[in-house]
DNA sequence: ATGCCGACAATCTGTCGA
């Protein structure tokens, strides 16, 4: 099974990207995040032609994630359990292909909208965080994954790309992303390369991707037994190298069984 | 200090968010 993540930042401005990737790729799941549109802008005639169908959870001009899938998938939650506010904020979908559950989202980012701001982002970290144990608790085999706005470690943001108190890596920040990952979780790209300098978003903004100044901010996390079904991660860093590009690039699991 | 991008309301530009 392939499952791929991608923050398109539009998705009626990289549906040709997404296509194009699609009929390369041809994962089993493509999960989106930042398709900026409402359910009914959302262009699902370029998809179908390549077999795929859309799950689609949106808003106006911001946020927004969907699911493209071929075999059929059964939805679970199109917000976030837990997390009472949500306040017009579309940023989590889940679905279940093959026994697999696979919840989409998008963390706010937290930079904007002051304490208010950061306070929700640290709070949608920590729904997630009781999330998983109930997942776990209910033995479930399941994957979160999306763009997690969140720097993990000092090897996961190039020098001078972020500030010392940029909500992508304070303190809190990380603390609230180590307890959901202590809960028994696998971050997918370190468990197969460890020490390499990966990024998956390079700002649009003062020569970035030129410079390699990148982050590390998209993540998929795996509960333990799919963490041992692991096979390979895919960084698909050319697509940032094309023109028109999202500043986010994909990410591919690879997941052995069940197929 | 910072060279971008996309959506939107309202135009040939500004604001907001990321």
């Amino acid at each position: 099974m392939k499952i791929t993540s991608w923050n398109v930042n539009s998705i009626r401005i990289r549906a040709p990207h997404v296509a194009e990737f699609l009929a390369a790729e041809q994962p089993d799941l493509l999960l989106l995040q930042e398709i900026k549109c409402e359910p009914h802008q959302f262009p699902n005639l370029e998809f179908e032609s390549l077999g795929y169908k859309s799950v689609v959870v949106g808003q106006k001009s911001y946020n927004g994630v969907a699911v493209l899938h071929r075999a059929p998938v059964e939805i679970l939650h199109r917000t976030l359990p837990g997390l009472a506010e949500a306040p017009n904020h579309a940023r989590y979908l889940e679905v279940v292909l093959q026994n697999v559950t696979v919840g989409n989202l998008y963390l706010p980012n937290g930079n904007s909208g002051g304490d208010e701001g950061y306070g929700y982002k640290l709070e949608f970290l920590a729904a997630l965080r009781t999330h998983a144990q109930n997942l776990l608790a209910a033995d479930a085999d399941f994957i979160l994954a999306g763009d997690y706005n969140v720097a993990p470690t000092d090897a996961d943001f190039a020098p001078r790309t972020l500030g010392a108190d940029d909500a992508l890596i304070r303190a809190p920040t990380r603390a609230a992303f180590n307890a959901l990952i202590w809960t028994g979780l696998t971050d997918a790209i370190r468990a197969l390369h460890p020490h390499e300098i990966l990024y998956t978003f390079w700002d649009y903004q003062a020569g970035a991707w030129e410079r390699n100044a990148g982050l590390r901010i998209d993540h998929h996390l795996l509960s333990p037994r799919l963490a041992e079904r692991l096979r390979a991660v895919t960084i698909h860093k050319s697509e940032r190298a094309k023109p028109q590009p999202s500043d986010h690039v994909p990410v591919s699991l690879e997941i052995d069984g069940e197929t």
